[in-house]
DNA sequence: GGTATCTTATTGTCCGACAATCCGACAAGC
DNA sequence: GCTTGTCGGATTGTCGGACAATAAGATACC
């Protein structure tokens, strides 16, 4: 019948405020933000209320300060603040290598057909090194897996939709894990990634979306067969290891 | 040639502890939190620092309260919170209805294979009952987004994939707002609408995959069409309206 | 059993304080 | 001119203590 009145705190109110001034673009990305005693003034609440309401910001990745730097300036979220929390829920919802990989099957193809409809040269030629370097790498799982999550990354940006950028990002970092085995396991495949790679990136060069997302759906299924060759039950959940890193410090 | 050495101020020290005990699951789900005093007698701090540490885990969504309570409890990242962070990302990185219907053409035909691979008979009805809902629906338009965004949601659901459902969310509030625009203006949209979400449906409840992604797919690219009919510009930036609800808070 | 009442614990907010250190300016030296 | 040393002020990180409002728990009552 009626409505449960809110009633807000003052951290809250501050941090909204704020936030509210950044979304409006009247408070631009790069400017700092005025002292803390002074949006205590402004605010005419304690320092240590705009302190709470500063912190909420920043896990926001509203807000960041320059490396060794004391002011804050206004940010906007970074793919890795935005992916750390994101593969954070995931992980907290108990998601599953089957789960992540179903994803990345949706999405993929469509990233790597947008990459070929807009990709830019110097996106193109970024992407290239990305595959020359998988290719030339030798052991060293761990780097290789990191060449594996460029490419996609790569893939993303050349296709220049912020959207699919930032979707990408925390899917890779939950893949990262299982990859690893995966390339430890099984011996072909380097070989596989490497000519579907291959692939894709000349699809992306001639333009050609169909192709490209047709490439990119074989890759990743190709995944799928690996998990299986690897030994890797696919009801695995994904787990956040160590490297959960704070999201908006760094 | 030296890496920068970092120096984490206490708050953040608190912060990460506490979260590294929520994501190895120490702390449960709906446990509740010691009391801010407890927690700066054992860290050794000041109760000021816990307060600012507990608001950045507060907007990261592990921390919550229950209904005009008081005590924190673990909770994990809601659809909501997450969804509201990630559209603030979005619209932050400026991206364009293009960028989010090109998203949404992306994923959704995975979710709905997804649904009718896995759909459970509850989920199904669940399903049907939205579809009712927005065909019985005459006049009001918010409402009729709501359901259109709902179907979406049960469809997500219905995959049973956490990961599908956390992602479209963000989505679907992006899409809202220019989603209202087109049943103002397009006349046949509704009925566009329903249609296709019978036959989405319908492949759902017979479990064929294939043609709940195809059905998907035509009717993603339906709202193109919509746009352009409407007249709304495909390079627009979708905007987070006033209703960025506070993350974590509600 | 359920409900009203009372106590206590806990949060939200404030004030004031101080050390560490970042910032900017300015001077000195090659 | 550009780098390096010096210095004062501004700003943040942290602390201690305080108090009102109110949720939570216990207790008495019907």
């Amino acid at each position: 019948m009626f409505e449960a009145l809110r009633y807000a705190p003052a951290y809250l109110r501050v941090s909204e405020a704020i936030r509210a001034r950044i979304l409006s673009r009247e408070l631009l990305e790069g400017q700092a933000l005025p002292t803390e005693t002074e949006l205590a003034r402004q605010f005419e609440v304690n320092r240590s209320t705009v302190r709470e309401a500063l912190r909420k910001l920043e896990s926001n990745g509203l807000l960041g300060r320059r490396r060794g730097g004391k002011r804050l300036f206004v940010t906007r979220p970074t793919r890795e603040s935005v992916g750390g929390g994101l593969s954070q829920a995931f992980a907290l919802h108990r998601a599953r290598v089957v789960d992540v990989w179903e994803a990345l099957q949706a999405v993929q193809p469509g990233i790597a057909a947008a990459a070929a409809e807009r990709r830019s040269s110097a996106a193109l030629e970024l992407l290239e090194a990305t595959v020359e370097r998988f290719a030339a790498r030798k052991g060293e799982r761990e780097l290789a897996v990191g060449d594996v999550a460029g490419f996609f990354d790569a893939l993303g940006e050349a296709g220049a939709n912020p959207v699919f950028t930032l979707l990408n990002e925390p899917l890779l970092r939950l893949l990262k894990p299982s990859l690893a085995v995966i390339i430890d396991r099984v011996p072909q495949a380097r070989s596989r990634i490497e000519s579907a790679q291959k692939q894709i990136v000349a699809a992306v060069r001639a333009r050609d979306a169909r192709t490209a997302a047709e490439w990119m759906t074989r890759h990743v299924r190709d995944f799928r067969r690996g998990y299986e060759v690897a030994g890797i039950p696919l009801s695995t959940e994904v787990g956040e290891e160590l490297d959960a890193a704070v999201p908006g410090f760094s």
